[in-house]
DNA sequence: CATTGAAATCGACTGGCATCTATATTGACA
DNA sequence: TGTCAATATAGATGCCAGTCGATTTCAATG
């Protein structure tokens, strides 16, 4: 649940090795990111204008199963990419931006590797 | 094999959806990246003053067999965050930046979202 | 050319994960 | 309150991935 804590705490890779917990935090992040039908709905979130997608948006998306698209969702959820509202019948998600950006620091690269000449 | 390239015709995931090519492409690189060992050998290559480390200093900064560490890099390799070379009897591992700014080019968030005051 | 040391490959074991079907829960509404 | 539609949960299954010990490959060097 504090993933987004360490994930603030954690340097950038290039910057020094992590520690064994900030390693086992961040892998987690990464680790549900690590799965095509996850990543195609995390993009589907992010990028929706208006920021919430109503689950059954996300699962007519694809050729899988209900339970397969709430069981990634909750994958997404419970390492701090998204979060949920149900209203009516309903459950909207949308995206955690904070998590996103941290993940992005993370990978970045300092300023003089990040020039690529050619 | 063409990881690189994939990635670098993957729009933010903030910007549009993935289609299902990519979404498998980048999804293999994080896979990869959702391994806590393998993050902490890549934090420590991708922070290693001179950009070189030897297999050996690798694997003495874990607990774990050299097998499972060149199984590691062989992983962190094939999705071309990591290169090799021989020299005499030792292999160095640098990072490939650009692999690691495309990831973290995919995660950035827009410009209004990223400000995240206090 | 034999030996030694570094690293990779192989084969096996085991735990975890993506997916499914079936069922439960939740809320709206007649 | 009973039914229907939207999601979530439970349980089962098949496959993939992390780890290990044993072995192989490669290069230096005596």
């Amino acid at each position: 649940m504090e993933v987004l804590q360490i994930l603030e705490c954690s340097p950038p890779l290039t910057r020094e090795p992590l520690d064994v917990e900030q390693a086992a935090a961040v892998a987690r992040v990464f680790k549900a990111l690590g799965d095509p039908v996850r990543l195609r709905i995390l993009s589907i979130v992010a990028s929706r204008a208006g920021g919430e997608v109503c689950v059954c948006d996300i699962t007519d998306a694809f050729d899988l199963s209900q339970p397969t698209i709430s069981h990634h969702l909750k994958v997404l959820k419970e390492v701090g990419l998204l979060t949920s509202e149900r209203r009516a019948s309903w459950v909207y998600y949308r995206l955690v931006p904070e998590t996103l950006g941290e993940l992005s620091a993370l990978l970045t690269l300092p300023a003089a590797a990040a020039a690529v000449p050619r």
